[in-house]
DNA sequence: AGCAAGAATTGGAACGATCAAAGTCCGCCG
DNA sequence: CGGCGGACTTTGATCGTTCCAATTCTTGCT
């Protein structure tokens, strides 16, 4: 295992100077075409590249985006974090970035870990999930000066208008609205909605495409509750679905619309049209039609809002653009 | 934002060298008592942490590991490795490591990816997964001499005796013995096995799990096949089961148990104990029985090899331990 | 007190890249 | 022929840390 080559060394193959090889790199437009050409052949002669470090030394650049992993708590749901890391890396690496994980099992834990991220100038910038009514990451890292997206709208301020930061979000209600109109479609008018029980902001959104949807309709349908689990949702609408109380469901989830379909099974009516919402492989296996995220389009909005357009580096002040709001698509099946 | 603090700064502070500052974090044991503490609390006080590129440069190492994400395949299983990787950033980050992760959708682009990485010393060993019979990356990096340990066995070679590099897998020949076993105890004799196409090391290694408990409880069940996919697994097994051609059956994967459940209730059955493989949460909201890998213990085990046992930089050369075999766990539903 | 050996601490150099500013080359005009 | 300007290239300094070798301080012993 050969000592990498360095710049002075490719200056030296090509018969140029350390600073050339260097502009070559990063200014090709201000080096004469011959010379360009000879410097970059002797560097794929040499196979050189940049040294990481090196670099980030002196550009006070990491290229490096961090994002948390949760702790993997179980359940049907998590998945669609995941498929959203996924698509992160895969663009971030398009734009020359890279991405850094790590772990946090409270937010405390995790205000430390991006403490520490940011001291270190490990990374650029940040993306947070899981934003919650009075969330302390987004004050921090403001004051802190870290750029930074975050997967979920700062619920309770003006979002839309002034947010008050950078954000990228799925459109839930217009998800459930348009399942419900699905459902309204292929069955009855008595379209009922099971969802968490209220105070989350996402819970609300997916309840208002709901509801709005069947007020269009000029229709309405009973409105459950439940945790979000497979068991409890199960139970939850086994008397309601027992006295055909519903003509179609519309979920606020994944795990409740298992829940419901393995309580229409139980009574007798197994064809009962449900849909949930994050068209995760459990479903996908089922059957049951879901509202699909998009994960890749949230994954390129994130990047857009922290690097523009098209830029391969973390801007400065997050583009014009303050927020992304992807438009889910419903999936039947 | 003020300009973070450096091992100067603190010198000053301390009233001290900066090499004494820089022998307080990295070799505590040879400075003096009383002088460790003033530079302790001039640490605390300025808030240093040092710049992690700074100390990459000189030491020449990263203290990052990378790791690979799938492009996000859909189906089922692609939970567990999520749930590896989770796992390995939490133990990383204890061992005072990072993970990166990065993206590549085909064995060529990740060996591109790895080499990128390995010249660019962003990382100091890789950790890889889903190795096949006649990989071509564990012997790129032998030859580049970059550490990694692999998340699937060196399929074909003598894995356990003489492996040609260190890796982790789970055990699972003894996750379907025992799911044989349970069945064998709670249902009739006749145990099937649902499992792939013959060839992949993994699904060979599953079926023998089944195959060696069956011989030993003097008994046969038929063996069926089926790619994995539950629809597929569905359609292979409905008439074997209208034809109650088996007491029970224990699958190489969740989708085919989903599968197979699912062809259980069309067929009347729908108490027939199916066993499936990867304990998703897919399974688990279907009260499916499974066997769980344990990625956690599959994490630890991974940095086991890389760094040692309480290590926490990368042993050059993969400790004696040359591999682990975690043993999983049968969960009862 | 004097001295040697070990412990503790220090200043200079280096890691490999980019920035900033100072050259060099060349043709062209006065 | 000298000088000017623009295009291109080079030199020296720097980022913040750790390595290396040299220096100073302690301690114990004669």
């Amino acid at each position: 295992m050969a000592k990498s080559p360095t710049v002075d060394d490719v200056a030296r193959v090509a018969g140029v100077s350390r600073q050339t090889v260097s502009n070559v790199l990063n200014t090709p437009s201000i080096v004469k075409d011959s010379t360009r050409q000879r410097v970059e052949s002797a560097i794929a002669d040499l196979g050189y590249r940049p040294h990481a470090a090196a670099r980030m030394l002196r550009t006070r650049r990491s290229s490096t985006i961090g994002i948390h992993l949760d702790p993997y708590a179980g359940g049907v749901s998590g998945v669609v974090l995941d498929r959203f890391v996924h698509a992160l890396t895969e663009h971030a690496g398009d734009r020359g970035m890279r991405m850094l994980v790590y772990a946090a099992r409270t937010p405390e834990e995790e205000l430390a870990r991006l403490a520490e991220l940011a001291d270190r100038a490990e990374v650029d910038a940040v993306v947070i999930t899981g934003t919650f009514y009075g969330d302390p990451r987004t004050g921090w890292l403001h004051r802190r000066g870290l750029p930074f997206v975050s997967f979920g709208r700062p619920w309770g301020d003006d979002d839309v208008g002034q947010p008050s930061h950078p954000w990228v979000d799925v459109d839930g209600a217009a998800g459930t609205r348009a399942a419900t109109e699905h459902a309204l479609s292929i069955a009855g008018p008595r379209v009922a909605f099971l969802g968490w029980p209220s105070g989350s902001g996402t819970g609300d959104d997916r309840e208002r495409g709901w509801s709005e949807a069947m007020a269009a309709a000029r229709t309405s349908g009973p409105r459950w509750t439940a945790v979000d689990d497979v068991a409890v949702a199960r139970d939850a609408v086994t008397e309601a679905l027992g006295g055909r109380q519903a003509d179609a469901v519309v979920c606020a989830s994944d795990s409740l619309a298992i829940g419901v379909h393995l309580a229409a099974v139980d009574a007798g009516i197994p064809r009962l049209p449900v849909v949930g919402f994050d068209n995760t492989p459990a479903v996908e296996a089922l059957g049951i039609s879901s509202v699909e995220q998009l994960p890749e389009r949230v994954a390129a909005g994130t990047l857009e809002l922290l690097m523009g357009p098209t830029g391969n580096v973390v801007a400065p002040h997050p583009s014009g653009l303050a927020h992304v709001l992807v438009t889910p698509r419903l999936v039947v099946r």
